[in-house]
DNA sequence: TTAGGTACTATAAATAATGTAAGTAATGAG
DNA sequence: CTCATTACTTACATTATTTATAGTACCTAA
């Protein structure tokens, strides 16, 4: 599953940090370039891939492949697959996965007024 | 200063998801490797190079000088240096850097009870 | 028989982030 | 003069993430 070298220093690093830092934790989970637009998105409810993919203009479908994959394998959305033709599925937010709608609008929060502050 | 390619595809999704989303735009600011860390140290008092070196075993001082030098491009912490040999320079948060005490909170809760959640 | 929709996968390439190792300037202590 | 200290800088190597492009399976409807 992994694509990355369980050998190098980053990856020591990395889960070194995990370990003692919850907030380093956390940001390795949500930290992917796409993962907090898609978490949004489906704080307001559950969205098919091709929803997905239409509100999120630039993504690639191999990104948001990886980035559900991601977020799924992390608990963090659940995916529904129903057995017809063409496919549907489905992606909804956990219950862990909708506790983040806190830490994003810390986030939002704290990004709008940043970027009020360094616009003047 | 920027390490970055303004040309490339990657620059105009992140410039694009800054600009429509608060929350992106903030994880782009504080989402480096070792960022996190060295902004919740920091939250509890000014410190120096060398000091915060030490907190962060396994940081290189290449990686701690790039990490510094953008939190202080992005005004979220302060570089003062004391005309001293040998050198003197401490790092300080700022007034928006501190405001960032509320975010870390959010993510070291969510974090926290993410990992209780996985372990099981 | 062919085209079309959906949600992918495979492979390669480009870009970005991080790590390694060595060197620098200034000055005071010995 | 030589060494130690501090906070870096530089050049390069490695690893990680993101993008580009093409193709797949399935059935349905025309």
């Amino acid at each position: 599953m992994s694509e990355i070298k369980q050998t190098s220093t980053n990856f020591s690093n990395k889960a070194a940090l995990s370990d003692e830092c919850p907030e380093a934790y956390a940001s390795n989970i949500i930290g992917g370039q796409w993962t907090l637009v898609i978490c949004s998105w489906l704080l307001s409810g559950k969205l098919r891939f091709g929803e997905l993919k239409k509100k999120l203009p630039g993504i690639t479908e191999r990104m948001l492949t990886l980035q559900l994959r991601k977020l799924e394998e992390n608990k963090i959305i659940s995916r529904t697959v129903y057995a017809e033709v063409p496919p549907r599925v489905e992606y909804e937010m956990t219950e862990i996965g909708y506790a983040l709608k806190s830490v994003i609008k810390e986030l939002e929060a704290w990004g709008e007024s940043h970027k009020k502050l360094t616009s003047k």
